[in-house]
DNA sequence: TATGAATGAGAATTCATTCAT
DNA sequence: TATGAATGAATTCTCATTCAT
């Protein structure tokens, strides 16, 4: 069963989904096709299996992160905290991590779709505190999370070196913070001050 | 051949990239596989096709916009017609957008890949005049590419109603303008200077 | 109608039979493949056309040797004169004769099969007369006719420039003409003589 | 996997190579074309199985005869026993053997072609020491090789039942005896000297 | 006479899945 | 539990040929 995860993730990174086969997948991990489906029941169920290893382990150190910012009353370290864990799960297995997020059709991605709406309520809560001049909080959540996100991910994407730079966080982080904390937009001059 | 790219837009639109077969889209179409071929020589120059036809259509206004902007001395109005391009971008075939976006496999995209950093380019020349304390100009410019680009886009496949609020791209113009104009860095204890 | 065979005789030398499609030769001779088919009823009878004009071509010399041979009452000049017709036959246009004796499936063969037999019975004639201790002149016939057809044949397709040697020819007359040509089997001292 | 073989077998002397595919070969075999897949890579493959296995069992009793060969200080020997192994090769399976030769085009051809090389270096070896008054003894074997094979060959084609003749090989031996058994060259007039 | 457009039939090959043992 | 063998249904692509204009 692990040999044929293992081997599902092989072909996976190797070939991507095109390539990925139930019968190429069996005979990578050396055993017979009809084993494999003695384990899975069909194609699918392999590759949300292997998403939900990946989660699970791209997401291990998020628990104690969450716990830690709760007590903190200080938005650069709950933005700083947040995007290292966002870098960390990015260096997880990078491929893979691409491989679901780029290369699977719609129809084969099983990441809990709730998910990102938890992640968001969870990240308003953490972040209300701090918004200052911040009209619309839920939209204001919403740019934080897409630009967070994106900028990590498309780093590890086109530029993997860069996750391990201290500053790109420290960039991401000013970016973040100075967009919630606004100053009053008292007259219409523009971005005066 | 009007009929067949029509035909595979709605196929790929509707089933996505695993349901877009030369038989479907020749059926659909009302026509013979055989004359599908007569016009294309393969399944992939249909895809190309579409995506010719799509980024011609959703870049249609872009070079007006870049003439605009090179007149400009100002921040806020180069990256609000930056960001207002780049909405009306997304709303020319949201749905085909996604598309080719997130559903074809690499193998299938065929769009310019010198194009990306063609625009950063541009980007930065754009953008430098403005830049104030930043201590990595590139790095910036993809932070602020990353970024406007992701929130654009995921308002788009999330929140489609978004994309005709005035305040997004009001919003987006200022997380991007208050980073790139950030204040002097405070001297840190440790350094003292 | 020219310009239809030429481009089928070029199609043929260049991919075989295999690439040997009316779609091709239509192309190739640059006219529309229904005009193709206003010619010819079908692809069989093109290749039917290509066959009968190029044995028209290369047996064109044959009358006048046949005519001079039956005044001839020397052996090696009967053979020495097949023998250089059977070289001229085969230098004719040699990619096409290999493409025919060899290429073309049975199904696409029309040279006259009735041929062979009238060419043996000919040659019988005509070497009868200096058949020497030949037990069965059918057969001597047979092996005659293979073996100086094979030879110049497979010299042409495998070193065709000893088409050119004078002594190919030389040879082979004189392979046939000691043939022909035998001691009477007195006793078994085997070639005594 | 042998019903394919069969089967394949059965369609390529029945039908040709035109009508060898492989939809009709799973058909005659009574499997499923998938399944014909699973023990055959490709259409080539089994065409090239198809030679091995002919080839393997036409060519037999080779060996054999080369070794008697080599202690042989006999000529007429010598090219008898050639003579007979090349009709029993032809009388293994004319039918099949006949495909092999002339039927398949080209690019399905899958005999060793440095065998003919071979073949021809140690014919010559062989027959060295018996030849007298050969001018170029390479222009010899490839007549004698072509001559030899091609009686045989259109006999087994033209006239299977002469295969059994014991008088076609002593008819073939005389031939090709007498030819590398020559008398002196007599003086030209010409050259008088 | 010439052609643009069409097509029925079929080719090679693949894939997810099943079943008897 | 493991496997050898099988297969229905597709998929991409090709070809000889036709027909309305």
């Amino acid at each position: 069963m692990d040999a044929i995860l293992e081997a599902a993730t092989y072909i996976l990174v190797k070939d991507g989904w095109e390539g990925f086969t139930t019968n190429r997948i069996a005979e990578r991990a050396g055993v017979n096709i009809a084993s494999l489906y003695q384990y899975f029941p069909n194609k699918e169920s392999i590759v949300v299996e292997l998403q939900r290893r990946h989660v699970d382990q791209a997401h291990r150190d998020i628990p104690g992160a969450v716990a830690t910012l709760r007590a903190n009353r200080n938005l650069h370290d709950v933005l700083s905290a947040l995007m290292h864990a966002s870098v960390a799960e990015h260096r997880t297995a990078p491929a893979l991590h691409r491989i679901f997020a780029e290369e699977l059709p719609r129809s084969a991605r099983h990441i809990d779709p709730t998910r990102e709406t938890r992640v968001r309520e969870q990240l308003k809560e953490l972040v209300r505190p701090f918004a200052r001049n911040v009209p619309d909080l839920d939209l204001a959540i919403f740019i934080l999370r897409a630009a967070g996100h994106a900028i990590v991910h498309e780093a590890a994407n086109e530029r993997p070196e860069w996750l391990a730079r201290p500053d790109l966080v420290e960039e991401i982080v000013l970016l973040l913070e100075r967009y919630l904390r606004r100053p009053a937009p008292r007259r219409r001059r523009k971005d005066h001050r």
